[in-house]
DNA sequence: CGTCACCTTGACGATGATCAAATTGTGTGG
DNA sequence: CCACACAATTTGATCATCGTCAAGGTGACG
């Protein structure tokens, strides 16, 4: 697989892609989530197309993601905007501006959720183990860009969009979920903007796919029917270099 | 500016981009050069075209670039390159991979240059300021990383090569170089495989930047005739979004 | 002086963007 | 609960940008 994930946490759920339910069989022990568990840590409630924070705002905490689904994005001073990702659970939000006074990036919430706020300097100096979480984070992120950058870079229409499906199914089986069964929580056009492509192209894309039996879609439902055959898209020449 | 860059040393020189010289004005005192100047470092020299490490290859040290020009790329299993950066004094190769115990990209020479070799672990316990700048070079990779995701996926061609000239130029800047004469030190293929796009692409973009009197073209030496003749370059409509 | 890597320029074509229009889905107030 | 407005999705037709292929030029180095 071509992108990784940061975190890893357990305690699936459904609908809401949270961690509401009980059967969670907890198996990686160092998540930061497990090392906070029993921190006293304020939780922030937010509901589908709410600012978590916005570029330029005082930055007062990290966030980490314990419930919803979130995108994260640039906007330039001349109105181009570019999401940089999506976030879900075990994810943090604020990474990229630790060093910075202000938040570099717009995060906003594409359902309900909540998250967790993290006092960063408090926590970097009282729990050993945390430090070391945050540097594997920042590095993990680059690397997942990188990736990303490649797959843009290189890689056709159709081959990000299973890129994508691909990216996002991993990421909700880490979290329990079944990777066959994908409830998107972004538009096309969201998605798009992530993938570089017109949210006509994305359709398309979505409807081509569909029309030779390796997905079934219904709106933001999308069931993956033949991974094999997905990853022979994969394997197809692209136009680019 | 769009991009920044997150170290800044001093002392200037020519001809590599290095710093040999002496008459240098040192003014940012946090740079890690600066933190580092009388540590015993082991340093290490490297021609053109040669690795610094390899994708897989353990990691053992993190580098800093004192002289020279650098690329960092992946290589995805099916062949596919990107570059994800191109590195000069001051920036440090090794970073994404911190928490990893391979390198995950390859870094290579593309310059006769000097690298110090970072000891991670006994820095970041026996030196207090060492951890922070380094929690700040990620988040500040990571910031980059995305204004460049801003830029390949929301720019045409001609505002792609802009931006990189007005970045390189900037990084120069800092280094104590002048912003307006840039001498290459990578093909057109690298540089059109950072900008996602073709080779003959960047070709034909310079030339006509060059016919329109915006720069001066001559293989890799460029000079920044018209800075805010390129600055409207990067106001025409882009065809994408 | 010849080879090789790199660069430049041209002609053509394909991928995906743009524009347009119809359909479906969703939330809100009556 | 229905009707309405509006947001999101789908599909089609057309076109522009940039990739591909090809050929010639330039420069470096042995």
């Amino acid at each position: 697989m071509l992108l990784e994930t940061a975190s890893r946490p357990a305690e699936p759920s459904f609908e809401t892609y949270s961690g509401a339910s009980s059967a969670g069989r907890a198996r990686e022990t160092h998540s930061l989530e497990q090392l906070l568990q029993n921190w006293p840590l304020q939780r922030r409630r937010v509901h589908a197309k709410q600012h978590v924070f916005r570029a330029g705002q005082p930055r007062h905490a990290l966030y980490l993601v314990h419930a919803g689904f979130f995108k994260t994005a640039l906007i330039s001073e001349d109105g181009r905007e570019k999401i940089t990702g999506f976030r879900m659970r075990g994810d943090l939000l604020g990474l990229d501006s630790l060093d910075m006074p202000t938040y570099t990036c717009d995060a906003i919430a594409l359902d309900t959720g909540e998250l967790w706020e993290l006092p960063y300097a408090q926590l970097r100096d009282e729990m050993p183990q945390f430090q070391e979480r945050i540097t594997a984070l920042l590095a993990g992120e680059i690397r997942r860009d990188w990736g990303w950058m490649l797959a843009l870079g290189t890689l056709g229409a159709d081959q990000r969009v299973v890129t994508f499906l691909f990216d996002l199914a991993s990421r909700l089986e880490r979290l329990g979920f079944s990777p066959s069964h994908l409830q998107l929580r972004m538009t096309r056009a969201e998605l798009g903007n992530f993938l570089s492509l017109t949210l006509e192209t994305v359709t398309r894309v979505l409807s081509r796919l569909q029309a030779r039996g390796l997905i079934a879609v219904a709106g933001r439902e999308i069931r993956i029917q033949n991974r094999a055959g997905l990853q022979t898209v994969l394997r197809e020449n692209t136009a680019c270099h």
